[in-house]
DNA sequence: GAGTCTAACGGCACTCAGTGCCACTAGCAA
DNA sequence: TTGCTAGTGGCACTGAGTGCCGTTAGACTC
C-alpha cells in the first residue's frame, strides 16, 4: 500500500495550518505517484483526489490547477528568497549573494529526492509540463533580476536593468544545467561542487566592470623593485601580488 | 468594420498553402482584436472562429491551443533560426553568429508592430499568456544553446555544456530586454542600436578565454619603436594597434 | 459535361479542467 | 442546547480540446 492509497482523515483537516500542509503534501505524492504510473494527460484530478480521500473540489482548494500539483513548494520557495534577499549583507558582491540564494532551490530539490527524480522524469516527458516549469524558473529569475537591478543601479550603473536581467538569466540558467546534470546522475553527483564551479564561470563573466579594469603598470625600469611592487600593490588593493 | 469582423471565404480555403496561410492571419488577427477588446478569459474559441467565418471545429486544425493563436509565426522563427545556425561562417565568434541570429526575433516584431504591440499588453496582464510567452523564449534559447554547444566542444571547451546554456539564456535575456523595452516605447525606440548594445555586453561576457587573454609584451627599452609596433600587431593579429 | 476521388470543413457528442453555488457538518463559543 | 464559522462534498455549468462522420468543393478522368 503506497502513501498514495491511503486514506486522508475524515473531514476538516485543513482547519489547522498543520493539517492543510499534510493534505497538500498527501495531494502532491499521490498525483506524482499516479503521473508517473499512469501518465499525467491519462490521470484525472478525481483520482488524485479520490486516491488522497478528498472529493475533487476540495483538491482545487489546495492547488489552484492540476499541474501546479507537481509544483507544490515553488511559492514557497520564491519567498525564501525574497527573505534572503532581504537580509542579505549590502556589502557583498550582489552576482554572489545573487547565486548563493539561487542554491536554495536546489536544497529544496535535494531535500525531497524521490519527488524531484519523479518530477523530472515527467518533465522531461510531457510538454505542458516542461513550459510550465520554465515558467516556474523564469519567476524566481524574476526576484533575481530585481534584486541585481536595484544592487547594479545602486553602484551607479547606467545599465543596471539590462545587467540585471542578463545576469540573473545566466545565473538561473547556471542553476538549473547543475540541477538537471544532478537529476541525471539520479542525485549520486556532488552537486555542491558542481554548483560553485558553474557559478564561479558567471561570477567571473559579470563581475561589474571596475572589478575587471585590466590594469596597465608603465614603469621606468629605473624604479626600485620594492616601490613596483607597492605600486602594484595599490593597484590591485586588496588582492595578492608575488 | 474591422479585419477580425469580415467573412472568409466560405469553403476549402485550406486546400493551397497560400489559403492555409491567409486563414491562419485572418485567424489570429481576429483573435487578437478579441483578445484586447473583451478580454483572454471571455473570448471563446467559438467566438474567434466565427470572426473569421470558420467553424470551431477548424480552428483547432490550424491551432492546437486557444493561446497558440498568439504567437502564430513563433514555429516560423524558430525553423529560420535553425537555418541561419547551419549557414553560419563557422570562423566567426559563435556568441557573435548567436547574437545576430536572435535578433532575427526582433525583425519579426518589428514587422507586425501592431499585432506585437497588442500582444505585449496581454503578456502583461494575463498570466497565462505571460507563461506561454516564457516557454516559447525557452524554445528558441535551447536552439541558441544546442548551436553554442557544439561550437564550444569544437573549440575544445571542456565545460561546453555548461557555458552553452548560460551564454544562450544570457542572450535571450539581452534581447528579450531590449524588445521589452522597445515595445514600452510604442515602438518608436532605435531598436537596433539598443540591441547592438545589449549583445556587446554580453559578447564582452562570454567572448572565450582564448580571446581575452591579456597580451603582456616585455620589451626592452632600446628596442626601436617600429620593431616594438610590428611586434605588437603580430600580438593583436589583425586588430588595429596605434 | 458526367462521374469519381480526395481532403477540407462543419457539426455533433464526448471527456475533463476549472468554477460558482449550496447544503452539510465538525468544532467552537455563548 | 443553540447558534456561528469554516472546511468539505456534491451538483451543475462553462469552455477547451478531441474523435467521428456526413457533406461538399474542387481536381482529375473519360
Amino acid at each position: 500500500m503506497t502513501e498514495s492509497q491511503r486514506r486522508a482523515p475524515a473531514t476538516r483537516v485543513g482547519a489547522t495550518p498543520a493539517g492543510r500542509r499534510q493534505l497538500r503534501r498527501a495531494l502532491s505524492s499521490a498525483a506524482v505517484d499516479l503521473f508517473v504510473a499512469n501518465g499525467y494527460e491519462a490521470t484525472t484530478v478525481d483520482e488524485i483526489a479520490a486516491a488522497a480521500g478528498v472529493g475533487r473540489r476540495t483538491f482545487f482548494r489546495y492547488f489552484d490547477t492540476k499541474d501546479d500539483v507537481l509544483f507544490a513548494n515553488h511559492d514557497e520557495i520564491v519567498t525564501e528568497m525574497e527573505q534572503a534577499f532581504e537580509r542579505a549583507d549590502p556589502s557583498r558582491d550582489p552576482v554572489e549573494v545573487a547565486c548563493s540564494t539561487v542554491s536554495l532551490v536546489l536544497d529544496y530539490y535535494a531535500a525531497d529526492l524521490d519527488v524531484s527524480l519523479k518530477r523530472f522524469t515527467l518533465t522531461r516527458t510531457v510538454a505542458s509540463l516542461r513550459d510550465k516549469e520554465v515558467a516556474t524558473v523564469d519567476r524566481y529569475q524574476r526576484v533575481l533580476a530585481r534584486y541585481l537591478q536595484t544592487r547594479f543601479a545602486e553602484q551607479g550603473d547606467g545599465t543596471a536593468s539590462l545587467r540585471a536581467a542578463v545576469a540573473a538569466a545566466a545565473i538561473a540558467a547556471a542553476n538549473n544545467h547543475v540541477l538537471r546534470r544532478w537529476l541525471r546522475s539520479g542525485g549520486k553527483d556532488d552537486i555542491a561542487a558542481s554548483a560553485s564551479r558553474a557559478f564561479a564561470l558567471v561570477g567571473e563573466a559579470f563581475r561589474p566592470a571596475s572589478a575587471e579594469t585590466t590594469v596597465v603598470a608603465v614603469l621606468s625600469t629605473a624604479t626600485p623593485l620594492p616601490e613596483v611592487m607597492a605600486r602594484l600593490g595599490a593597484a590591485f588593493q586588496d588582492e595578492d601580488v608575488d
